[in-house]
DNA sequence: GATAAAAAATGAACATCGTTCAAGAAACAA
DNA sequence: TTGTTTCTTGAACGATGTTCATTTTTTATC
């Protein structure tokens, strides 16, 4: 396939990611239509399928965007905090937070979409997600010496996981979740009773 | 309408609701469908929608089923636990996470599940998610008895939202998430966490 | 028990999806 | 220029949830 061609179909795919990306941030991962995207994006309806294998590969795509853009707010929400770990980690949650609130929809996509049954992630969008917990790592190796390797990153899973249930159950407006307008000093209190409590442990209570 | 055709009515509904839970149970939620449903109960097509408002309310049904065996496994697991609020905590999580793993699909419905949009949840499914919190306000409260009515219940959600994020994205196998081997230990090591650094903040050094 | 009214059962039909595919148009290579 | 590859197109296909006119069953009344 010649170079022309290749950039030509990149193009379309380009502006098909761009569209379903309005869409889901306009009407949720729900309104994304194969239809509509291909009529907005002005080519026919059997293009998609050229452009990109389908349209899941394409949600793929937009999360891939997402992710890129939480992962770029995450660093910067790090730089404004102070040196200690509690203070770098609360700013992280809080940073979540924001970026959740503001990204509703395209921060749902996120977890709310599911492959078929069977079908792989494809490994370039799985590396998309390490964003998630890269700058978790730091304060919780200051926070726990003893935890390194492979035993620290799964802590930093526990974290994040931790953060975003809390995050998600409210945001969805589930029954067990937490209002929306007390957000953000539940998730802070969740934090500061984790790194205390990890902490804690460090001083010698023992495990 | 007369006892016999409600009792007809509900007879059929309750079969549907059978069908329903055990086609959730073998193929997940997507596995669905109403003419599979229909067809295993025996009846005609049509007829869902006279037992039924429609497969969302049907969904409903089977979820608030499971809550109720959600809501028993908790309580079972919280009475062969010691006294101290910790105990209590840790054998509700561990609970939380064996009905989880050995009930995959289904418990996993009642997190996927959404309604279309603006259509709200009706009441008498809202409160059968109760038991998702019940349990932890009791121990919750022996931790801080600082805390009460409606900013202990509000703790108790997070406490709730955070051990269930965990799951979750473990068990969706998410990259994020923990790999399910250690699933349970970083659960437990969560739940300590959290309440010594929630007994910690009792102690005084304020929030 | 006969008969009228109400309810339920039925499955064809409808609307809306994602996806495929045969045919024509365009681009490329020789 | 010509033959080959690729792309584009939109009709068609197969699922799916839901509706609806029709038929069947049940209930209520005399």
């Amino acid at each position: 396939m010649s170079n022309k061609t290749e950039e030509k179909r990149a193009e379309l795919r380009m502006r098909l990611i761009d569209v379903a990306e309005a869409q889901i941030a306009a009407r949720g991962l729900g309104g994304l239509k194969a239809r509509e995207v291909t009529a907005e994006a002005g080519c026919a309806l059997g293009a998609l399928y050229n452009a990109v294998q389908d349209l899941d590969t394409l949600v793929l795509h937009v999360n891939s965007r997402t992710l890129a853009r939480l992962g770029a707010a995450l660093h910067a929400a790090c730089q404004g905090a102070g040196e200690a770990p509690e203070d770098v980690l609360q700013a992280l949650a809080a940073g979540y937070v924001a970026f959740a609130r503001e990204n509703r929809r395209l921060w749902s996509a996120l977890f709310e979409h599911r492959l078929p049954e069977g079908v792989e992630t494809p490994d370039w969008h799985k590396r998309d997600h390490a964003v998630l917990i890269e700058e978790i790592i730091a304060p919780l190796a200051h926070l726990r010496p003893d935890l390194a390797g492979e035993a620290l990153i799964m802590r930093a899973r526990t974290t994040f996981a931790a953060v975003h249930g809390v995050v998600q159950l409210a945001l969805q407006g589930r029954f067990v979740g937490v209002p929306e307008e007390s957000l953000a000093d539940e998730v802070a209190a969740l934090v500061s009773a984790m790194t205390r409590g990890t902490h804690l442990l460090r001083a010698g209570t023992g495990e």
